[in-house]
DNA sequence: AGTGAAATTCAGAACTAATTGAAAGTTCTA
DNA sequence: TAGAACTTTCAATTAGTTCTGAATTTCACT
């Protein structure tokens, strides 16, 4: 496969894989396609290199931006803004999970907090079992909250360490 | 807050985070629905309760079906069908990341090996950048892969015991 | 094998999200 | 402070997704 092709491929599969998970397809594109430039790259240069209108380019920049998964960076007597991608793919891995603990955990375990103190936990068996289910959704998102955030602490290494010692376990166990 | 109230904004929330994450909110309600349902419900059930046609309750149920989140249950004598979901959330998060892992994590690792085999790897330095990016993803998403594949296979119990030892870690290291 | 109750399908309608492009805004240089 | 170079905004459009409901099929019972 010739290099301009391998780009194409990659770029196209990492903006379908971002619409099945709730970023939008050009925004996930852009990104690709800084991840894989060797250079920081103009607005100008995103819409040719993907063939979007210039307004496209600026608010999907910019929500990548917000992601924190690329920076602008200015080129010393130049008025044209550039765009790099955080090359440190464990890094972008981090930076979304981070985001959308913040966005989406945070708030289910707020409303779960909230449904949970539902009127009539003493005498009607249907709010009991209500409360229970919602009990143990509470538990295993607060469990997955907990571990992505020891997850976001800890860095690369730790955590192939980690695997490979559970990986051991697991083969002596069985 | 009252139960109805309560139930009510279970299936909102439950809808609202299904669709940052590529389940359709109707899909996602249905699934808080009868998650919170003390009794299995039949489809006009389904339909009376979300204000939904016939053919989007039986699409998305079967749906749900489909990621073994939800099953048919018969009541002998009657030609209705009833539906139930898998009220053990860990099972149910666990059967969510088995499918998504399924239909997306493979496909991407996929394609990742095959842009990895690009031309000219020899001399061009950019083949060469392209390629150690693209090598760097392979691995963290290996990685995600293998640990994910751990998780399935585990219980609650391990995960949460393995998650206690780590946080107790933490705390001598820091 | 006929009946009616329930399940399924699917073409088009309704809705939602993404995109365009022209206009307005900003910032730099002279 | 004029105007060129670039960025940002946003109303209108286009594309994509979900939903509806009538038509069709399946099924259980007689």
């Amino acid at each position: 496969m010739k290099l301009d092709e391998a780009k194409e491929r990659f770029i196209q599969s990492w903006g379908a894989l971002g619409s099945n998970w709730g970023i939008n397809r050009t925004m996930a594109q852009i990104h690709a396609l800084l991840l894989v430039a060797p250079e920081p790259l103009s607005s100008e240069e995103v819409m040719a290199m993907l063939s979007i209108s210039r307004g496209n380019a600026n608010m999907n920049l910019r929500a990548l931006i917000d992601w924190g998964l690329v920076r602008k960076e200015h080129k010393s007597g130049e008025r044209r803004e550039y765009f790099v991608a955080e090359k440190d793919i464990w890094r972008v891995a981090m930076q979304v999970i981070v985001e959308r603990r913040k966005r989406e955990i945070a708030p289910v375990l707020q409303m779960l907090a909230e449904v949970r103190d539902v009127e009539g936990k003493d005498e009607n068996p249907e709010v009991q079992s209500f409360i229970a289910s919602v009990e143990n959704l509470d538990t295993i998102v607060g469990q997955a909250d907990a571990f992505l955030d020891l997850l976001v602490k800890a860095d690369q290494n730790w955590f192939a360490n980690t695997l490979l010692k559970l990986f051991k376990k697991e083969k002596v166990n069985s």
